[in-house]
DNA sequence: TATTATCAGAGGTAT
DNA sequence: ACCTCTGATAATACG
């Protein structure tokens, strides 16, 4: 199947019948399996591999291919092709097919409005890849996107994000159960090692009943509480770009990607779907790929899809019987037959991170056609062809991968190295500045970098919190008096090197005072920057943060750093753009401004009620000295959170400010924080409304300028 | 340390 | 009861 490079002459011949083909194609069975297959099938006939033994594979990978999707851009009519094809071909059927005809044009409307709507954006998109070429402007492209919006776009991106971090969130707490009762935490298995075991607690741990799927629990709660978007949905989803990445299958189903954490193709059954009424139903909307193709992936705008069924999925994973033209099969033949878009999502392995696995959406495609075949097994499967549609975002390499360009292998191939370490080895890792921007190039600079909080001299510090009594460390949360001060549980887990479960008003972690060493779970803000970030220049915006490593949500990023200063004392100052007012107890009260970044976090009554209308009594200056954290831009849909902690003492005017991952972050993507000013709260000195132009793309800029 | 085997897991449909 | 096959861990092979 790899050499049809007449792929295009079918397009316009489509064939529905089904035809045996006498192609050695086998069975469906897991990725693993599949490639290892693969592999060896390649050691065998290492030159030409024609019958390939995966599930799906690109059928072209021809130049011109680009520039026909070009073209297609342009070309006002593009996404008739589906339909006329189509119709062409039904009418040829004849007369019994007029019906579907029929539905086709009603449903043609509606599918090609959404496809319409997509389109128009990558057109606008497109229209500026075109002018901005060159390697080095393609970090800009994440950011056109975003600007391009339109309102409701904006707002559907948010929606989607919201519902993520609901699925995180939920996510979370079920980890948190499962390492609690499971007892699988570092910390439980040293204790149950190392010294005796606890009485009571260690013995109610229950392994085996464990929750080991937190992500399906996670699930379920946002089943129960309605909080999944967009079920059964067609075509494109309102919020969720081509190239958006998910990090597991039930991440998707949170945003109504996908209606099942398991299959492979998903359907629409049911009548009374949205948008799914006078449709012959199933149909298919959405087909996952999982597999193994980060290499031949570019271009891949044509692909044979296995069908469903027939597959010993619990032990030899052996095709034992004839695949049947029903569920997720039939719903891709009717699919193909009343022109439904199918979403394709493509699975890659990505072992170089904490994510075993990424999922990106790649686009609508048509089912262009389907036949049976014999498999190796002796039995017959289903292949159904697919063509992505035109005018879609290039799929390549880089953008399936990493939205915002190849993530470096070390600074040694950074593009544009101006500096090999802001920090100095004063972090855990070096972190470079790069600059494509300026000509010449120039570094940061005009400021000291510090990785601890510096004291001004009129502050003065509180008093040192007593700490808990735990040894070892804070795994139980019962016994462990910081984390009784944060609620009845830990506010973090251990999985992933420590994750915030949700934001909170306030943090209280584990101090100098406290009897637990520096690995306790309950200390992770204090262990220093753990990502390989790096600060490079952007055309607008100044200084930027991204980093080379995924980030999980809940993963501590960095802590703000700068001076500790009165805000009185700062006030004086006239242009300093690295003031963060240390604002926790007004955020708590629900003043205006960074509580939106906190969602629904409830507020500790106990706070005294004079304070509510004051004004944060003290800062952080980063302007002089600070780290990292004072290049990290404001979005108003940002993916870090500023979270306050107490671990050294317990008065929340001088709480540590540390920026947290509100999203699961995929590399090269730029990191930004709401910095949370209220808009028009600004006044300059002759008593005019201050504002700066914030270029996060959303609607209201809310940038405080001095 | 890297690869492979194992198995629970949930929601829909079929029996 | 069956179908869907993922995600995490346990077990094994490997160097």
């Amino acid at each position: 199947m790899e050499d049809n490079e007449n792929t295009n002459q079918n397009d316009n011949n489509m064939m529905t019948d089904i035809c045996e083909n006498p192609s050695p194609n086998e069975k469906r069975s897991s990725p693993r399996i599949e490639k290892l297959k693969a592999q060896k099938h390649q050691q065998q006939t290492p030159v030409n591999n024609s019958n390939k033994k995966k599930k799906t594979m690109i059928l072209s990978k021809s130049p011109h291919k680009v520039e026909e999707s070009r073209n297609g851009v342009e070309n006002n009519d593009v996404n008739m092709t589906v339909c006329e094809e189509q119709q062409v071909e039904e009418s040829r059927n004849g007369v019994e097919n007029k019906e579907i005809l029929k539905v086709c044009e009603e449903k043609k409307a509606a599918v090609e409005e959404s496809v319409k709507r997509m389109e128009k954006r990558i057109f606008d998109v497109s229209k500026r890849q075109k002018v901005e070429e060159g390697e080095e402007k393609l970090q800009m492209k994440a950011e056109f996107v975003e600007n391009e919006m339109t309102e409701d776009e904006k707002r559907a991106y948010a929606v989607v994000t919201e519902a993520l971090r609901t699925f995180y969130k939920y996510y979370l707490h079920a980890v948190q159960e499962e390492e609690t009762r499971c007892g699988k935490t570092d910390a439980l298995q040293k204790n149950m090692k190392s010294s005796k075991p606890k009485k009571g607690e260690a013995l109610d741990v229950d392994v085996k009943k464990g929750a080991r799927r937190p992500d399906l629990k996670a699930l379920t709660k946002m089943r129960e509480t309605n909080t999944i978007l967009y079920p059964n949905k067609i075509g494109s989803i309102p919020g969720i770009e081509v190239g958006k990445q998910f990090f597991s299958r039930a991440e998707m189903v949170a945003v109504g990607f996908n209606s099942h954490w398991l299959n492979g193709i998903d359907c629409i059954t049911h009548e009374d779907s949205e948008g799914s009424s006078g449709y012959n139903l199933p149909i298919a909307v959405v087909i996952v790929m999982s597999g193994q193709y980060e290499d031949d992936l570019d271009n891949s705008e044509d692909v044979v899809y296995t069908g469903q069924g027939g597959n010993k999925l619990c032990g030899n994973r052996r095709q034992f019987r004839d695949q049947v033209l029903e569920k997720g099969n039939l719903g891709l033949k009717n699919s193909m037959e009343q022109c439904v878009p199918v979403r394709v999502v493509r699975g890659h392995e990505c072992k170089s991170s904490y994510v075993g696995k990424v999922y990106t959406y790649d686009g609508l495609y048509k089912v262009v056609k389907y036949w049976s075949e014999k498999g190796v097994s002796g039995f017959n499967v289903f292949k159904f062809q697919l063509k992505r549609l035109e005018g879609q975002p290039l799929l390549t390499t880089d953008q399936v991968q990493f939205a915002g360009g190849q993530v470096p292998k070390s600074v040694s191939d950074l593009r544009g190295l101006v500096c090999e370490d802001i920090s100095d080895g004063q972090e855990n890792v070096p972190i470079p500045a790069t600059n494509l921007v300026d000509d010449p190039p120039f570094a940061p600079t005009g400021f000291a970098y510090c990785n601890s909080i510096q004291v001004s001299e009129p502050v003065k510090l509180p008093v040192k919190s007593l700490g808990c009594n735990c040894s070892g460390n804070c795994a139980y949360s019962k016994t462990c008096s910081c984390a009784t001060l944060n609620g009845s549980n830990l506010p973090y887990v251990h999985r992933d090197g420590g994750r915030l479960i949700e934001p909170k008003a306030v943090v209280y972690e584990c101090g100098p005072n406290c009897g637990c060493g520096p690995g306790c779970v309950n200390r992770i803000s204090q262990r220093g920057i753990k990502y390989r970030l790096e600060v490079y220049r952007t055309p607008k915006k100044g200084w930027a943060v991204r980093s080379w490593d995924y980030i999980p949500s809940g993963a501590p990023v960095c802590e703000y750093i700068g001076k500790l200063m009165k805000t009185d004392d700062v006030d004086a100052i006239p242009e300093n753009n690295y003031i963060f007012d240390i604002d926790c107890l007004q955020t708590m009260k629900g003043l205006d401004g960074r509580e939106r970044r906190l969602g629904g976090m409830c507020i500790p009554s106990s706070e005294n009620d004079d304070d509510k209308d004051s004004v944060p009594e003290f800062c952080l200056d980063a302007g002089p000295t600070g780290n990292v954290a004072r290049f990290i831009n404001h979005s108003c849909q940002p993916n870090l959170f500023v979270q306050c902690v107490l671990s050294t003492h317990h008065d929340i005017k001088q709480a540590r400010v540390v920026l947290f991952a509100a999203d699961n972050i995929p590399p090269m993507k730029e990191l930004t924080y709401d910095y949370g000013y209220a808009l028009n709260s600004v006044v300059g000195p002759d008593g005019t409304i201050k504002q700066l132009l914030c270029y996060c793309g959303a609607a209201v800029c809310r940038k405080r300028l001095f």
